[in-house]
RNA sequence: GCGCUGGUAGCUUAAUGGAUAGAGCAUCUGACUACGGAUCAGAAGGUUGGGGGUUCAAGUCCCUCCCAGCGCGCCA
């Protein structure tokens, strides 16, 4: 553990149990006042009946000597105890943090199996910004959680199966196979989606055959199938590739399509019918949990076996449960989905606990995210009203990303121009997708996006690209650095390593509420640190060769955390920009 | 009607119950023979939607009201 609060919390943790007269968390806190402050002795002085101040002096009279790790230790206010550490504790820290592979970033002490549902576009369907944010912050949830020891389980649950494959498959046929396909891998999905819409909708004909198709298909009909599966592959291939421009980890492996759980939907409603809690209801079977109710206040089922004998999404939901409690052995199951399916899965969930598919061990954490607005402030649309397809869109920031970098930096190869303007142009569109709290609606703006200034990925990568190109102006290999002695006397300098080492912190806020933007808030405070200490630090100039090499050894470092950190958001950082 | 989620500076936003609510953009003032100015230093800008309450301490917890968005049985 590099994070020097945790250090000094576990070492004041027995001078507080031994006031308390139990184990006490001494509630180490950032503070403004000081390195951190310890909080412990105001809640403890409650219930021993003393006077906060009291409590702190006697929790540091208990602690001893403190002068190896703190520089200044001071009860302040009611009863807050700042800390100051020693510049010398914090060089060491930076640099056996420094030689760890994960940056001072402390494992998972618990590790375990983690599943994580993201993305899951419709085959036959444009992707578009609605699920470009379940695809960004799923992918950086992964990439973190994963990162500190969980075996991570991706799920790419594809809609692939349901009702309008009826038609889907009606009208690949009326198109011919081959034309069908050349349409789809073309990307004209909505064209192929709505074509087959209008159809269903104006053809009396047309809706007799889809519907009989898709009897067809569930029935397991091979022809039906084969038309099926190509629907699917050519969906899938597509989505590959605005996976691969959009940089996720997101692969054919992942993919965990609805069809997936066919086989268990059946097992479902046995399961639940053994456990006692399947009723009828109005010709549906159903389960009713605790606490849902409808507009007449009257109980709100979640509907298993809709009337006319087929399944639906609840059904499908809970099959993905059992799947992952009793296949995949998942302790923690998260559900990267848009924040209107909250109460879906908050029944899901208690029909699971009711029905006993989820032991108390395990958990279902839906990852609500807000939507997309436009300037407008309602759902972000093009102009002519339609989803904004996600490729475009990508490939608009890419564009707008090149222009910015051919006007920057002209002498750039036209290759490595393209090369740069897709990890910056990217990498803008995820991180504003990222940097702020998931639960609130975001307004999709070109121009704040690209406006490469404040907390902007363009802004980390720039200071990523300066700090690349002080190695490279002065013919330093970077790894040949990381052996100097770190040396802290400019207050820049000392900002800088302490930031650095709260990285540690910083990942495991982002892991402990599953929210990337508190990693991102960190990362540009230590861009923005970097920048200061830049500005008033000479490093090639630096006054002496042992500061020179403290000092690079400051930039390898500050590089290093900032590329893992925009790596963890699934983020690249250019050499140069 | 019931429920969920938001409401913080002109705009975008941060803040595990802790002291003086922290940033960015825009605005204003400074700094360029620049280790990459896609920068830095500074100023100004707030009754955290209103009102009660709990607490040594509330943007944060509870109650209530207002505003906005979303959800509320056979779509997914």
């Amino acid at each position: 553990m590099a994070d020097p609060l945790l250090s000094v919390a576990e070492r004041l943790a027995p001078a507080f149990a031994a006031v308390a007269g139990a184990a006490c968390d001494p509630v180490v806190r950032p503070t403004d006042r000081a390195d951190a402050q310890a909080n412990g002795a105001l809640a403890l002085a409650k219930s021993l009946g003393m006077q906060p101040r009291e409590v702190a002096q006697k929790v540091l009279d208990a602690a001893g000597d403190l002068s190896d790790m703190l520089a200044s230790v001071e009860i302040a206010g009611p009863g807050f105890i700042n800390l100051v550490f020693t510049d010398d504790f914090l060089a060491a820290q930076t640099v056996t943090s420094l030689e760890s592979s994960t940056l001072g970033v402390h494992a998972s002490p618990s590790p375990h199996t983690i599943t994580i549902d993201y993305s899951s576009p419709n085959v036959a369907k444009e992707m578009h910004v609605g699920h470009l944010r379940s695809t960004v912050i799923g992918d950086a949830l992964a990439r973190v959680l994963s990162f500190v020891g969980h075996n991570v389980v991706r799920e790419n649950h594809i809609g692939d199966w349901g009702t309008p494959f009826g038609m889907l498959i009606e009208h690949l046929i009326d198109l011919g196979e081959d034309n069908a396909a050349n349409e789809l891998s073309m990307g004209d999905l909505n064209g192929f989606y709505k074509e087959a819409r209008r159809k269903f909708e104006e053809s009396e004909e047309f809706k007799t055959r889809a519907r009989h198709r898709v009897v067809m298909l569930q029935g397991g009909d091979a022809e039906t199938l084969q038309y099926w599966r190509t629907l699917v592959n050519e969906s899938t291939r597509y989505f590959n590739k605005v996976y691969s421009q959009l940089g996720v980890l997101l692969n054919d492996a992942d993919l965990m399509g609805e069809s997936a759980y066919n086989d268990l939907l059946a097992e479902v409603v046995q399961r639940l019918n053994k456990a006692g809690v399947l009723e009828t209801n109005d010709g549906a079977d159903v389960v009713f949990a605790d606490g849902f109710t409808n507009r007449d206040n009257e109980p709100l089922p979640l509907i298993i076996r809709k009337g006319d004998g087929g399944y639906n999404y609840a059904t499908t939901d809970l099959a993905c449960v059992i799947d992952h409690v009793e296949r995949v052995g998942a302790k923690a199951s998260l559900y990267v989905v848009g924040a209107p399916q909250a109460q879906h899965f908050q029944m899901i969930e208690a029909v699971s606990r009711k029905a006993g598919f989820l032991p108390d061990d395990c958990s279902i954490n839906h990852i609500q995210f807000g939507s997309v607005l436009g300037a407008d402030r309602k759902m972000f649309k093009s102009r002519s009203g339609d989803n904004v397809k996600l490729a475009e869109l990508l490939d608009e920031a890419v564009e707008r990303a090149a222009a910015a970098v051919a006007e920057k930096n002209p002498d750039m190869s036209a290759e490595d121009r393209a090369a740069v303007a897709r990890m910056v142009g990217i990498g803008a569109v995820k991180y504003s997708d990222l940097a702020s709290d998931r639960i609130k609606d975001y307004i999709f703006d070109w121009d704040r996006m690209l406006a490469f200034e404040g907390n902007t990925a363009p802004y980390m990568q720039y200071a990523h690209a300066r700090i690349c190109s002080i190695f490279r102006r002065a013919g330093i290999d970077r790894a040949s650095v990381r052996s100097a002695q770190l040396q802290i006397a400019d207050p820049r300098e000392r900002a800088l390593a302490f930031r650095i080492l709260r990285f540690d912190a910083a990942v495991w806020e982002m892991v402990d509420t599953l929210s990337p933007h508190k990693l991102c808030t960190y990362l540009f405070d230590l861009a923005s640190d970097f920048t200061s200490f830049y500005e008033h630090c000479p490093v090639l100039k630096a006054e002496s060769d042992d500061v020179r090499l403290s000092r690079l050894l400051l930039c390898d470092a500050t590089a290093r955390t900032i590329a893992q950190g925009l790596a963890l958001l699934g983020i690249e950082s250019p050499e140069q920009m």
